[in-house]
DNA sequence: TTGAAAGCGGTACCAG
DNA sequence: CTGGTACCGCTTTCAA
């Protein structure tokens, strides 16, 4: 059985409240009874029970990473997703907090998070991949329960985001493109019910309008076949074009592939710019041309800031963005 | 204010003890009064604290998933691992466990997880990354924690482990590169206080001895940059290599790009096999023939096999071995 | 079959 | 500054 404050109090001779005052460093114990109750709790080996802890202070010290997606195999599919949960899981690592992993089917009940939050008395959420329109997002505000969404924005007193300059990445990958001498420039987008997706569109539009240069645009799904189709949509509608901005490394990678099916060079004679910058990005040849997307650092950056609102009962910046760099290899 | 059992009894006019048993579908419970308590459920849009039930029934439906590294951005790092965690994500979706992440430092105090364990009342660990030697391993023996260890085996009556057929893997590529008529083959092996990283070598050096060919090894440590430093050693020391088996897809790569800089083409001139099979095998130049490990498979069999435990009170079997399978490509 | 009461292991509150 | 006691929300035990 495990050891509880009744055991250390008794051995140390005082109450269970001035063990708890101990433990939890309350500075009105006197230096004598503390030093009394640390040599008991040290040789009996006292563990605090988090669970009984939270039960009674309504606050289980623990945070919900949560994923929207009815996907298997998400993290696979989803790469940047690993760098955030990397940063999550670092930034957790010192502080008092657990993470609790779930993932719910966007749309499924809307509860679904809320009823997580309630069953395991958690005291904030991050929430990754919730596209516009997420009935989570509502939920969440609607029961007042603090979260931080990941490159979605938000409004609400105990809400904030993170997420990237999506549309200063996208604004300087086609300018660079531009500057390169090119002037009939496409787009593979990703879907835009993902606020990423609005942003990097944005982006190229304001970089194609700022030189008064024509729009040739395809809507895919992110995906790497989604971009190996895609840039075949692309050429065969607007057959003059000599680059091709994609709005993300893994449809890069089809995109990639694609122009290499179609006998084209890359990128003698299609420039191809990439998004995200993940690991493969400097594997595939020619070396990927890319927007360096802080992912690991959105994730630390994200814990940091539901672990300041527990503490401090507010956020002090509702939308953290952080900086995107263009990364120029060979493919552009 | 949340609603509870005694809210729901009052409403349903009965005991919170039926309620209680209604809510866990105890069928002790008349069958009107059951529907009277599944009414008054309803109406209040009833959830289970789980942090009161985990205390009184001394089992807080949670998994501990446990990290043994001091890296940062590990699972960047390990990309293997992120397979591995969609997998037990996946599998313990539709379970009533939670996961509760934590990443804890090899040698720390060896008692940290058995620490989480008591501290939240963790029903079980599913350990991942655990070196040979590794002392968690004998303390959560000796603490009687029931668990489940990926890649290492492991005896002990609360202890199972998943691991790949990471001989039987190595033996295959290595016979093929042999079969393909090469006969003066290296490796560039992972470090060897890895479970994998000892039955890969093991598979390597079987499948040279049934023909009696020459060994060829290289140590490195599962990297990229490793496997890059591991092929110019290797080159440097034995010439006359025509193949090399490389003991993970990341070090492949590094070796790939090694050869490219020697200026050897693959597989002319250097045949390379790989193994993992992670995304990226298919992205670089050739497209690497590699030994798919079930990364993914594993993380949702020991989740499995912990959940079963954890209803049955043992492992049905204590070692369960996936099995593993050569991708031939183009690298060999 | 149902109900009343006693905890689980802490923390909060109040009295001394 | 310290101790006693109620109580968080649920399950368990035992009696009715």
């Amino acid at each position: 059985m495990a050891v509880t404050v009744r055991d250390v109090a008794a051995r140390a001779q005082v109450s269970v409240q001035t063990v708890s005052n101990v433990v939890n460093g309350r500075p009105i114990v006197a230096e004598a009874t503390r030093q009394r109750v640390l040599k008991a709790l040290a040789e009996l080996g006292y563990q605090p029970n988090a669970i009984a802890r939270g039960l009674r202070s309504n606050c289980a010290h623990t945070i919900g990473v949560v994923f929207i997606t009815t996907e298997r195999r998400y993290l696979v599919r989803a790469p940047y997703l690993n760098e955030v949960v990397s940063g999550i899981a670092d930034a957790a690592r010192d502080s008092e907090y657990e993470l609790l992993l779930q993932s719910v089917a966007p749309h499924e009940h809307p509860s679904a998070v809320t009823q997580l939050f309630r069953r395991r008395q958690i005291d904030g959420v991050i929430l990754t991949s919730a596209e516009l329109g997420e009935p989570y997002v509502e939920e969440l505000t609607a029961n007042d329960v603090p979260f931080v969404l990941i490159d979605r924005p938000v409004a609400g007193e105990r809400a904030a985001c993170v997420r990237a300059d999506n549309r200063g990445g996208a604004l300087a990958a086609v300018r660079y493109l531009i500057q390169r001498g090119h002037t009939h420039i496409g787009l593979i987008s990703g879907a835009l019910n993902w606020h990423s997706g609005v942003e990097r569109l944005a982006g190229y539009r304001q970089a194609l309008a700022e030189r008064g240069l024509p729009e040739a645009v395809t809507h895919s799904d992110w995906s790497r076949e989604g971009g190996h189709c895609a840039l075949g949509e692309l050429l065969d509608q607007w057959p003059k074009l000599t680059a091709v901005f994609v709005a993300s490394d893994l449809m890069a990678v089809g995109a990639m592939e694609a122009a290499c099916t179609r006998g084209l060079r890359v990128p003698e004679d299609l420039a191809l710019v990439g998004f995200d910058d993940l690991t493969f990005a400097t594997m595939v040849r020619p070396p990927l041309t890319t927007v360096r997307l802080p992912a690991y650092d959105m994730g630390v950056e994200a814990t940091q800031l539901i672990l300041g609102h527990l503490t401090d009962g507010r956020f002090p910046q509702p939308d953290v963005v952080l900086p995107t760099e263009l990364v120029v290899r060979e493919s552009a």
